[in-house]
DNA sequence: TTCATTACGTGATGTAGATCACATTCGTAA
DNA sequence: TTACGAATGTGATCTACATCACGTAATGAA
């Protein structure tokens, strides 16, 4: 689908706004593409855009000292990714996000998306709702994280991004789970 | 300090609004207070209403199947607290809120918000940028989780919450972090 | 096609934290 | 003030998962 149509569809599911308006909102974004495994934001950037995937897939991960990785989000179609956090509060990048395969992106800076905010009240509304989906959907995690042995976890997985499964490497779903690869190899061999 | 002065010192942090736009924006919340283990909402129940607090503390929780109890959230003064998957997606509580001690609270409702977003720009700015940060701080206590281990997530729980040290039981402590309550006791026992 | 890199599987062993069990102390209501 | 339930401390086990070590299979660039 293209760019515009699929942001179009997605903006239209959460929020009233004009053909015009779209129009206007749409002329802030801009198209990009990337080579899998490509970086976009790499730890210690100036971050100052976020990004709606159009096709392919991102990760958005950290890593620590030990250069151990933790994956916080894979980003598909319709989906948004960034550091956040160095996004709103204008400090340097702690996550990285990168392409899980080859990808087409929209990308819209941090002052555009405040300038159509306060221009457009549609997209204030937009705004808000995607990062109310995007907080509930966080703590949900957080409490499958505490709650949920990784067997669980796992599977919550699979439902959730269905098209992961035999698309990325296992490593990267171990990352996510924030287990081992070895163990995760010994849970789905073992398991079924 | 009074409950409609300390939720306007609130607002204009985040947002530029007249008093006369603040008096019509308070005229939509309700003062209730509560007794220290009271509960706000309980599992089951349908969520109506979304509470910031102004004096004492609530805690957000889940509690599983073996009646293991997980914190999602301590509220104290200034903070907001409700059960949000179930406010937003109108389902019946899967989160529990209580009163760690007694409190005074401000609740507003859930259609009284999308009125008062809809009918002042400002509001709907208010509101995204505190999910905003609810947001940021969701994914970075999600990434302590993946990365820390305990003795460190404890430590940080007491720069975060430097108020419930001394003040709520450990059992609760444990509860936040997401261990037993025996072994947070042998952590801070032997750790120093 | 070859070779190197990356992905994946699996055994052996170590460890943080869960669980169970019980003793002690604290807080609060009568 | 007493008394009873809640909160806390601590030892003894148990277990899920990490880590290390090594071998094999798949992938991709020259």
């Amino acid at each position: 689908m293209q760019a515009k149509a699929l942001l179009k569809e997605h903006v239209l599911k959460i929020a009233s706004i004009t053909d015009e308006e779209f129009d206007y909102f749409f002329s802030h974004f801009k198209p990009e593409t990337f080579k899998k495994g490509q970086s976009i934001i790499s730890e210690g950037d100036v971050v100052d855009k976020e990004y709606f995937v159009i096709d392919g897939c991102l990760k958005a991960f950290f890593v620590n000292d030990e250069v151990k990785m933790y994956i916080l989000q894979f980003a598909m179609p319709t989906w948004w990714a960034s550091d956040y956090a160095a996004l709103y509060n204008k400090t340097k990048a702690t996550i990285n996000v990168d392409c899980v395969s080859d990808a087409a992106i929209l990308s819209l800076s941090n002052s555009d998306r405040e300038k159509i905010c306060s221009e457009l009240h549609q997209a204030e509304h937009f705004f808000r709702w995607r990062t109310n989906k995007g907080y509930v959907a966080a703590q949900k995690r957080l409490l499958s994280f505490m709650n949920n042995d990784t067997k669980t976890r796992y599977e919550e997985l699979l439902v959730l991004y269905p098209a992961l499964y035999n698309t990325v490497p296992k490593h990267l779903i171990a990352a996510y789970l924030g287990v081992s690869r070895e163990t995760l190899s010994r849970l789905y061999n073992s398991s079924k």
